[in-house]
DNA sequence: GTCTATAGAAAGATAGAC
DNA sequence: GTCTATCTTTCTATAGAC
């Protein structure tokens, strides 16, 4: 065998295609959308890669395993709140603007919000419910409390979220019809006076 | 080789310990518990198996598949419902007793509603939400339907159900210490009035 | 009726060529 | 930096002994 390689010189070898970076960013793009639809079981590596342009070692060798992919995804989709945002928790009547943005983030196949909706499709991962737990409770737990105003701030932001929670539950993941095909206007109405509830003061003289 | 099988007699064939029912029995049971802890893809059938006391192959035996033993995991736990139990609905303050209950269900390590507890956690699995939906859209939904009063009732039907579904994610799966910890009474004086504006008439002219 | 043993597919992770 | 190929484990489902 006197030449084994005689593919290509030694001297440039051909960068394949994409740099770093975007690949990269291509993975984690990909492996948003497959998280928020399937959740961490549900998604193998072979998808989220293939559905990035890549082949599956190239995840293990940017993220170094499933989980840490999957911490960096929830990382990215916490980042900025959609529901709380400056602009919602700005505004006059934040308990309505509040009540809109809600509403319209867990309409189904609206994804804005799929940072939530990623935790609960991977609930059943000990490990994933336990990230999400740390985003949960420091992130968004902690913003509402300083923003509901009365008594018990800590059980009405809870209440705010699962409230929240249980609409992205039976609008985009079980999609039960009653919710995921009424309209937003008769669902601001029906959620504005609740929500009032929740977040406006007055609220310790009932029952 | 003159005796190969000098084990037993041919006359009396062991049954080996118990008899089929309680085999089914057992397995059902196994299921259940390791459907709501860890979904329907977090759990092999081998540790439900296990923990039923038999081999995997008993629950291909009883049940055809993993997919027909969960359906019928699901049609046992969503049969009696207990939110939604006669007593509280022919409570003179049905909202006040809906409410109680509400909040006892989806304690912390509280296991009567595993049904919708094994849908939220296997709704990554599409199959499973699919047989999940069925249950809820036309059982919890239809009794809703009928019991709310006042205009919007499919819509508020479908809130009441977003209600318990979101407290259950934030108490039980996610465990969010804001209402995972919270006291019973505070929940339940802060949701009542909530539970009132979604079951009770006199919400057409809010907004 | 219950078991051991295994087939066949798919998962995550890794080695090594180029 | 990217690939092909493979290791190891784990899953569901099934065949066959007793």
């Amino acid at each position: 065998m006197p030449s084994p390689r005689p593919r290509r010189r030694n001297a440039a070898p051909p960068p394949r295609r994409r740099d770093a970076v975007a690949t990269r960013k291509a993975i984690l793009a990909s492996a948003r959308r497959a998280f928020a639809r399937a959740g961490y079981d549900g998604v193998g590596l072979r998808e989220i890669a293939a559905a990035a342009g890549v082949t599956a070692m190239m995840v293990g060798r940017y993220f170094g395993s499933k989980e840490e992919l999957f911490a960096e995804v929830v990382a990215d989709t916490m980042r900025d709140p959609v529901i709380l945002s400056p602009e919602n928790l700005a505004a006059p009547d934040f308990a309505a603007a509040l009540t809109k943005a809600m509403v319209a983030v867990t309409a189904p196949g609206a994804t804005p919000l799929d940072g939530f909706l990623i935790l609960l499709h991977s609930a059943s991962s000990p490990r994933a419910a336990e990230i999400g737990r740390e985003w949960i409770s420091r992130g968004h737990q902690a913003t509402l409390e300083s923003l509901v105003e009365g008594p018990w701030q800590v059980e009405r932001a809870g209440l705010f979220l699962a409230l929240v929670a249980g609409l992205q539950v039976i609008r985009q993941m079980v999609e039960i019809p009653s919710l995921a095909e009424a309209k937003p206007a008769v669902l601001e109405k029906l959620l504005k006076p609740i929500v009032r509830l929740l977040v406006e003061q007055g609220n310790g003289s009932v029952g």
